[in-house]
DNA sequence: TTGAAATCCGACTTCAGGAGTCCGATATTG
DNA sequence: CAATATCGGACTCCTGAAGTCGGATTTCAA
């Protein structure tokens, strides 16, 4: 409840991992799960959709593997929940999928209100960088 | 994902409701159930654990129900939340659960930094009274 | 005193989504 | 060509959220 997944939580050890290297060093996704002591398989999934957002650069093949393809000062955690889960961290389901998504949008009393905390809780993602967290 | 439950969406609406009326007025479940479209049985559980906890008065019997317990300017989100889930609103599981529930606690590097998420998320719902979202 | 209306509470079902695994394809290097 | 990577989809497993049900208890009023 309320929590954020393994996969975020692999993806910012990892990120922090690249961050506290030579900018452009490269990581296999196997010897980052074996130093973290992380499931290798879902370590690389994370690795590839950060990736496809090019948040990491990946490099294939024999002595491949994934190095920081930006600068962590302007990588925040908002945008790595963002890319990992395709999707905001929100409080409520109607804030993603709209008024179709809930059975009680009309009635509901408190979406307004709980908007406030979602905007706080934002800036709050937005505010830390990859690099404040090493 | 990181989404507030269902419980806690009503059992914040049902406490709106009360708070918007004079204090001491009895609104039996069903009613507020239908006010809001809200599944009955659902909503019942939720105002009992309220009422458990003291956030709510209950009277049993015909003409009984539910009226606020203590002032909406004193009664947090974080309290209601609290009460509800029966946990604080963790963003991760050892911070609930402790070592033992995690298994790369030792090799984590990201709890201490996401403390201070959690800090402010905390401070954000205890801010937040039943009262202000009238 | 009896029936209706309410809370109370545990047990149960259903289902979606998180966590993790597996496999085959592709790319790169030596 | 073989070894070592990433790539990406499909799959299983399981927990927990959401909702439902049934029966017990309490209370009021006719």
């Amino acid at each position: 409840m309320f929590q954020l997944s393994k996969k975020v939580e692999y993806g910012l050890i990892a990120l922090r991992h690249m961050a506290m290297h030579p900018m452009g060093q490269v990581f296999t996704a196997k010897e980052l799960a074996r130093e973290y002591d992380v499931p290798y398989e879902l370590l690389a999934k994370v690795l590839q959709k950060l990736a496809r957002a090019g948040i990491v650069h990946s490099t294939q093949g024999v002595r491949g593997g994934y190095a920081l393809g930006s600068d962590p000062r302007a990588m925040t955690v908002a945008t790595v929940i963002q890319i990992i889960e395709e999707e905001k961290p929100m409080i409520a389901e109607c804030y993603v999928e709209g008024p179709d998504s809930c059975s009680i949008f009309d009635s509901c009393t408190i979406r307004k209100p709980l908007g406030k905390v979602q905007r706080d809780l934002n800036i709050l993602f937005d505010k830390m960088t990859i690099h404040q967290i090493i």
